[in-house]
DNA sequence: GCAATTGGAGGGAAACGCTT
DNA sequence: AAGCGTTTCCCTCCAATTGC
């Protein structure tokens, strides 16, 4: 049975958040502020409309139901959303609470998200990041497009009906190898290119092929792809210890914690590379807090 | 010391009745 | 049926008190 909303007011869920912060109706009621019977009094009637004790005393003090915990996460996230709605030419970061809901291949984590942390830390000590993990169905994925999600950050060919798009960065391919390779001790050719063995990363998963092979095939060439991966990450540390070759984007390759065990080639042959890009539903266009994150976002890609 | 309850006050919304 | 003023009712508040 759907909740009838009519029965409850805004006041009320200002009360719930407050109760859930604290743990303690009179620690919530100094918070909203309120007397300490009114904020009972709103407890009760919490109670009655979810069904549910919410705080439940023990000795001295008030603890959380499991749905009390379960509902604190999403009740700050549903107030700070209607304060941003309802006060949209402000945005104050060095207060918000707000929580950004990103949508990011893993390549894209490890080269975007530190410095993102970073400024997100120095600018928005209060505001939260959530990255969720990124396929061939996340654009068609609910959230993102009922625009709940906040932007979608990856190699987005043609982004859909009523979204906008910002390129990030451009990155390019690399070879990586494990160090001391006995195959490449005169350096990468296309010969020895094509007679290793070979990790393939595939977001969506499942694939054998990618751009390295398109462009082996104009050149009547083939490499034979041993293993894919979803997730970039784990490449470096899968070839570093095998005789494996990937082909991989430079940002990721290029990485100090791998420079001791894997080198870096220039690919033998001509690989297109690919653009970075953010996707922000048309709806989130104009929002203060998500102009102020597009900012963010994109001053990080390109750090000074 | 803190949460819950009680009783009374104030304010706002809904309902009512009158007029046009 | 629309507009307006009045009345009624309900909700929320607080202070005081009780209960754990």
């Amino acid at each position: 049975m759907a909740i009838n909303l009519r029965a409850i007011d805004l006041n009320l869920l200002v009360i719930l958040d407050a109760l859930l912060q604290e743990g303690s109706v009179s620690a919530a009621a100094r918070r909203i502020p309120l007397s300490q019977p009114a904020t009972s009094l709103a407890l009760q009637r919490l109670r009655t409309l979810l069904g549910d004790p919410l705080l439940v005393r023990s000795g001295a003090r008030m603890l959380p139901t499991p749905q009390a915990q379960a509902l604190r996460e999403p009740v700050a996230r549903i107030l700070s959303e209607i304060a941003d709605t309802l006060q949209p030419e402000s945005f104050a970061p060095a207060t918000s609470e707000r929580i950004f809901r990103i949508h990011a291949t893993d390549h894209i984590e490890l080269s975007l998200l530190p410095e993102v942390l970073q400024r997100l830390a120095r600018e928005a000590p209060r505001a939260r990041l959530a990255s969720y993990s990124m396929d061939g169905s996340t654009l068609r994925s609910e959230t993102v497009r009922k625009g709940e999600t906040d932007l979608v950050l990856g190699y987005l060919r043609d982004p859909p009906e009523g979204f906008h798009r910002k390129t990030l960065f451009q990155e390019r391919f690399v070879c990586i190898a494990r160090k001391r390779h006995p195959a490449l001790r005169q350096g990468l050719s296309l010969e020895a290119f094509v007679s290793a063995r070979h990790l393939l990363a595939s977001p969506q998963g499942g694939n054998f092929s990618g751009p390295v092979d398109e462009a082996l095939a104009k050149l009547r060439r083939h490499r034979f792809v041993v293993a894919s991966v979803p997730r970039f990450a784990v490449i470096p540390g899968l070839v570093a210890s095998s005789d494996l070759l990937a082909t991989l984007p430079a940002g990721i390759a290029t990485r100090r914690e791998w420079r001791n065990q894997i080198d870096v080639f220039e690919l033998p042959l001509a690989v297109p590379g690919f653009a970075v890009s953010m996707l922000w539903h048309a709806r989130q266009h104009q929002s203060p807090a998500h102009l102020w994150f597009r900012r963010l976002v994109a001053e990080s890609a390109r750090p000074e």
